[in-house]
DNA sequence: CGAGTGTCATGAATCGATTCATCCTGGACG
DNA sequence: CGTCCAGGATGAATCGATTCATGACACTCG
């Protein structure tokens, strides 16, 4: 784009050029130190072996040469690798990021790296990541389902790769799971509402192939039951995804409603933060003409133009426990593994947009 | 070790012997099929150079055994992998995810994964991720710089990867860059600032050992120097990261201040949201008391308690531009390569959070 | 009929580290 | 002095795919 870059150019050219500056191998240690390329091997991973003399003298070479070794040649020898996939729902989404933060954290400790990917909540994604890490031969796989059906993790049981659920519970897939129960968060919101009075309450949803989704409604429903109510007491509105963009349509769709309810809960807080902007810009006040309620809980929702009342998950929980049942599985005394459903409890934090500030 | 042990040898021993359940190699395609390894390869790779008869039967073979080809092996031949590193400076920012995204949809474009990581601004942090990288002989690296210094990349250049700074210029460390102008950016919101008036400004930051950070500022004290105020119109607050909690400090202790001032730039929206809930909080209207304006435009800001303010960076571009200059280098005519330094301009956005409504 | 041409398939060498059976050496001990 | 042993070092085999020089075969043309 500039002169200047052709100059900087031409000095890389030289660098390459002159020394073997690109990748001593083991081999190269071992004749510069003059031992074995056995001995190298175990200087780096059993130094008890080698006696004390040898052991720096290699270490010295080690550092002069700049020798780093190849995971992929280390790979191959041991079968598989040393990193664990993460694949998520939605890497905008905050609630995700705090459970990769979790995963990363307990996956680092025991030397594993996490690598995170991105099914945007489409199956065919999901598909195609999942034979990326079959191929890569991952040490483990932690996932957030994509696919109702299960049928890619059917499927991707064959290669032998532990896996564990993550956010959704091991249902015909097998397999150990962690996650958080919906149904009961989904009660919780709604039960919330209705003891402050509300009679007509919006469900604003989305992919509704997700049994997250699912699961908070039918949560949702059991609530209103409880307190007698019909189901028709819940209304849904149907956001494309699950962000704030399709939550601000959703608000704008719900002002149109005839027979406005009262209160709105949201499979997440991206669609009530979207809802939530779009009664501020109508010019409707949250909570007195509408209560608003989301899910998950993530940093934003405290932020929000009103602080947004939501069911908190431990999402950083969520990955760690996910983790330590992958590792486990995963581990030498992997024959002795139980699969396990681990389901966490979900939290209700109240906050304005539910309640008059009194 | 025990004598369970024992038993799982063997469980494991009869279960290789009975069906080839887990990995089957490129070998035993071969076997399968009656062909080489060779022409199974070929198959694979360079379907050209094999007979439609062959190949359909090899295909088909494949598909029985469930054959799926070991990158590492791949990997260990091809001298790299096919993998990008992504080193990032905080997954909670939601910049930072919109950049991984703009990167992740330009590699895999070109057939190559993305492993998006976290250096959380620890230089240290960084250093071992590079590390990682190099043993794992990655494809190329884009990273956002923790370390003020440069003597990682230093260091890192070693190796002989080819690698691209993300939102920061190459100064010393030399080589491709993709950033966005924070000193003009800086200027854009201080000045806008100043023309509504305001002549005592608090810039809140931290981490100071970030470049965009202190570029930031610099554009700030331009564009007060542009309008003829004195330097010190521009009243340092620290908050110790970049987040929405640190922001709340330091919004508290803005609060505290004699002769407070009348407006707050942000050193990003994060800080910006914090800021503004300790106003919300302790009743000091936003714009009316005090104007906020924040950098980066991410998601969140629109639909923070007032709308913010906000300097946009088009991350996504960023993390697309990045990937590409990556690619042309690691590429075939990797010689060819001219290093680049690519700035782009940022655009400040206004809403209500500076600017009182009429 | 022999030479030439083009299409397919082959299999050994290779990438770089790990592992294990083997070998060496110096010292202890009967 | 011979034997045994333990601590160290060795180097060849191995993991699984790619690549390339070589070979086999069919077919055409002079």
């Amino acid at each position: 784009m500039s002169r200047t870059a052709g100059a900087a150019g031409a000095v890389a050219g030289q660098g390459t050029g002159q020394g073997p500056e690109q990748g001593a191998g083991i081999k190269d240690v071992a004749r510069e130190a003059g031992v074995s390329v056995g001995t190298v091997s175990n200087v780096i991973n059993r130094p008890d072996l080698v006696s004390e003399r040898t052991r720096r003298h290699v270490r010295e070479v080690i550092d002069r040469l700049g020798y780093v070794r190849s995971e992929s040649a280390r790979q191959l020898r041991a079968g598989r690798s040393r990193l664990l996939s993460l694949l998520v729902l939605d890497m905008g989404n905050p609630f995700f990021v705090d459970l990769a933060r979790g995963a990363e954290r307990t996956a680092r400790a025991a030397g594993l790296s996490v690598m995170v990917c991105n099914s945007d909540q489409s199956p065919a994604a999901e598909a195609e990541y999942l034979s990326l890490f079959a191929e890569q031969r991952v040490h483990g796989v932690l996932v957030t389902p994509a696919d109702p059906s299960g049928s890619n993790l059917q499927e991707f049981r064959r290669h032998g790769i532990p896996f564990v659920l993550v956010d959704r519970v091991a249902g015909g897939v097998g397999g150990c799971s962690v996650s958080v129960d919906d149904v009961a968060g989904g009660a919780m919101a709604v039960r919330h509402l209705v003891s402050l009075g509300h009679r007509s309450i919006a469900y604003v949803s989305g992919q509704g192939h997700l049994l997250q989704v699912r699961d908070r409604r039918t949560g949702a429903l059991d609530a209103l039951a409880e307190a007698g109510l019909p189901p028709d007491a819940l209304r849904e509105v149907d956001a494309d995804r699950l962000d704030v963009n399709s939550g601000r349509d959703a608000g704008a769709r719900l002002l149109g409603m005839a027979e406005r309810p009262t209160a709105v809960f949201c499979a997440n807080d991206l669609l009530a933060l979207g809802v939530l902007q779009a009664m501020y810009a109508a010019g409707v006040r949250v909570p007195e003409d509408i209560a608003i309620v989301g899910y998950d809980d993530i940093e934003f929702a405290a932020a929000a133009a009103v602080p947004l009342t939501s069911v908190r998950q431990p999402a950083a929980t969520l990955g760690a426990m996910a983790t330590e049942l992958l590792l486990d599985e995963a581990g030498e005394q992997g024959a002795a593994h139980r699969h396990q459903q681990v389901v966490l409890r979900p939290e209700l934090v109240v906050r304005g947009s539910s309640q008059i500030r009194r």
